[in-house]
DNA sequence: CTGAAAGCGCTTACAG
DNA sequence: CTGAAAGCGCTTACAG
C-alpha cells in the first residue's frame, strides 16, 4: 500500500517471480482469472497487489495489435453543443472497455495532421468525426490509417462509413412551418457559414416551408451569419434597417447562438419579443432555456446522437457487423416563448 | 499516393528492404536525417513515401519508455470556462512535440480510475489536473504512476507538485471593495459548493473586504449555491424575500453562471439592475459580455493559466528542472454595467 | 492447468 | 556512416 516503486520498474516478470509461476500464467490470470486454479489465482493476485503491478500498455498494444482506444475529433471544444454529444459517446465507448481520446481541432491544421498520425501509428482503433470532413495529414488521409470511422452531427456527403445525424432539412422546415402557422408572412433566415452542410440543409428546409405555404422566396430575407453570437446581433441591425413595410416579422436562425445574439440586440433596440417579432433557433443549447423570453428552438437529441455513434464505432472496432447503415434521429421543435402570433393577425 | 495498404502491414523492415539499407538506418534517417549520407536519405525517404510507412507507436513507446503524450483532466468539459484554458495547455504541449489527451471526469469515479490506469500503464508521460484533487484509482493513486503532475485552476493544498492559479482571495476582495466603493453597505455573497477550494478562497476575500470596510459580517448574507445557473436564480428569490430594510443592495457571486442566473431571475421579478441592485461575478465567461446589462466580473487569464501550466509540465516531462515553484497569476476586475452606485447614495 | 519460446516493431549501444 | 544484434514487456500458439 505504501512504499510502492514507480510503475515503470514493476514488470510481469517481477510478479511471476514473487508468485512462483511463469509470466504466461500471470498474464492469463489477469486476462482470464477463471482458467487458472484457485491457488494460483490467489498467489498471483496477492503478488500483483504487493508490487502494484500494472501491465505496460505499449507492450500489450504491440503484441495484440490493438490499443483499446478510440479518438473523437471535435471541431471546437469551446462549443457547448458538443459536451452532451461527447457524454453519449463516452458512455458507449467506455461501456465496451475502450478508452476515449478527445481531439480538439480548434481550426488548426497542425492538429489535423497530428490526429491522422495518431491513427496511422496504431494508437487508436477507431475514429469518430464530429467535424464534418475527413481528416487530411501531410501526404496521407485518415482513411489510409485503416481504422474504422464513424461520423456524427455533421454529415460527410458520399463517405463510405456510417453516419449519425438528424434530419436538418425536415426539422428546419417544421420550425419555419410553426412560424407560418402563427401567421407570419415575412420570415427571414439567418445562415451559418458558407459551405457548411448544416447550414445548407437548414436553409433548404426554410425554403421548403415557405414554398409549401405558397410564399415567394425573398433573397433579402436570407441574411448571412457564421453561427456566432456576434453575427446574430449584426443581423438584428440589418433587419431593423429595413423599411417597416417589408421588414420581416420573424426570423429562423440556423443555430441558437445567433438566435440569442439577435434576441439581445433586437431587445436592446426596443423591439419586444415575441410581441413585435418572433425568433426561432436551432440546437436547444442550455442557454436557450435561460433567455428572456425562453427560446423556441429545434431540440437535437445530443446525447443519443453520441451514444448511437459510439455504439456503431464499437461494433466496427470489434470487427463485428459489416456495412452499418447510417442513422437519422428525430429533432423535435420546442415551442417556447420567443415565437408568437404575427403582429398583423394578433 | 493511391493504392496504399493499411498502415498495419507496412513495417520498418519493408522500408529497409525497399531502400536497400538496414532497419537501423531507416530508423536513424527518420529520427535524425542529417546523420546519414544524402544518397541514403534520398532512398529511404522515397521508400517511406512509396510505402506510406508510419512508425508503430506501441513499438516505439515500448522501446523508448516514453509515450510523448500528456493527459489533462477536466472536471466537466461542458463547463465553457475550461475551453480557453485547454487552448493554452494544448499550445504549450504541442509546441514541445507532445500529444494531448483530454480526459473528462464528468463526476464519474469509473473515469477517475481509468485515468489513473492510463498513467500507470505508461500511456502518458505527465498529467495536468484541472479538477482540484489527486486522482484515485482502485488501490492506487495517480501519484503511484511515477509521472510528473501539475495542477492548475483549482489548487490542491499541500500537494508536492507545481500549481498554477490566480489569487482568488485577493481578486474577490477587490471585487467586493469595488461594491463598497460604489456605496453599498449590505453586500451578499453567493457561494460555490461546500468544500470547494475556489469558493473558500473567494469567500475569504469577500469577508476580508467587508472587514476592511469596517462592516459587520452577516451570516444571512452568505447564500449557498453550487456554481450553477439554477442556484443563482434561487438566490434571487431568497434575496427578494428579505424585508426591504435589511435586504442587500448588491451581490457578489462566486462565479458568473450564478451571477447571470441571479440577474435573470431578479430582472424577471422587476428588479432593475444596476439601478436597484448591483451584481458582480467571477470568471468572465464569454456570456458575461452578452448579458443585459453586461456583467461586472473578475477576469481570469485563462489561456495564460493553461500555457504556463503546460510549459511547467513539459519541463518536468523532459526531465529538466527540479522542483518548480507554483505560479500565481493576476485576475483583474472588469468594471462593466451590472454594478452601479448603491440606491441610497445615488 | 501451466511453462518455454517466439515474436509484436521498434531503437540503440556496440562494432566496424 | 552503417549493420547485426539485443531487448523493451507483453501475449499466445504449442506442448505437455
Amino acid at each position: 500500500m505504501s512504499a510502492r516503486r514507480p510503475q515503470s520498474s514493476v514488470t510481469i516478470a517481477d510478479v511471476a517471480r514473487l508468485s512462483g509461476v511463469s509470466a504466461a500464467t500471470v498474464s492469463r490470470t489477469l486476462a482470464n482469472p477463471e482458467i487458472v486454479t484457485e491457488a494460483t489465482r490467489g498467489r498471483v493476485m496477492q503478488a500483483v497487489r504487493d508490487t502494484g503491478y500494472t501491465p505496460n500498455a505499449a507492450a500489450r498494444n504491440l503484441r495484440q495489435r490493438k490499443a483499446m482506444m478510440a479518438l473523437v475529433v471535435v471541431p471546437d471544444i469551446a462549443n457547448p453543443f458538443f459536451a452532451e454529444v461527447l457524454r453519449g459517446i463516452d458512455a458507449a465507448i467506455s461501456a465496451a472497455g475502450y478508452g476515449l481520446i478527445i481531439g480538439n481541432l480548434g481550426n488548426d491544421s497542425e492538429k489535423e495532421a497530428a490526429f491522422v498520425e495518431l491513427s496511422r501509428s496504431g494508437q487508436v482503433d477507431g475514429v469518430l468525426l464530429l467535424c464534418g470532413h475527413i481528416l487530411k495529414g501531410r501526404g496521407a488521409s485518415l482513411e489510409d490509417a485503416g481504422v474504422p470511422i464513424v461520423a456524427a452531427c455533421e454529415a460527410i456527403p458520399g463517405a463510405a462509413f456510417p453516419q449519425v445525424e438528424i434530419d436538418n432539412c425536415g426539422a428546419a422546415q417544421a420550425a419555419v412551418a410553426h412560424l407560418v402557422g402563427l401567421g407570419h408572412r415575412r420570415i427571414a433566415y439567418l445562415s451559418g457559414p458558407a459551405g457548411n452542410i448544416l447550414d445548407a440543409e437548414r436553409c433548404r428546409g426554410y425554403r421548403a416551408a415557405l414554398v409549401a405555404a405558397g410564399f415567394e422566396l425573398n433573397p433579402r430575407y436570407e441574411i448571412s451569419g457564421d453561427f456566432t453570437f456576434q453575427t446574430g446581433a449584426e443581423a438584428a441591425r440589418v433587419v431593423l434597417a429595413m423599411p417597416a413595410a417589408e421588414r420581416p416579422t420573424a426570423l429562423f436562425a440556423a443555430n441558437d447562438e445567433m438566435a440569442i445574439g439577435f434576441l439581445k440586440a433586437a431587445q436592446a433596440a426596443d423591439l419586444a419579443i415575441p410581441r413585435d417579432f418572433s425568433v426561432v433557433g436551432f440546437d436547444a443549447i442550455e442557454y436557450a432555456e435561460y433567455c428572456i423570453p425562453t427560446l423556441t428552438t429545434v431540440s437535437q437529441p445530443r446525447r443519443e446522437i453520441g451514444a448511437v455513434a459510439g455504439r456503431l464505432l464499437v461494433k466496427l472496432m470489434s470487427g463485428g457487423g459489416g456495412l452499418e447503415a447510417s442513422v437519422v434521429l428525430k429533432a423535435p421543435l420546442l415551442r417556447r416563448d420567443s415565437a408568437g402570433p404575427a403582429p398583423a393577425v394578433r
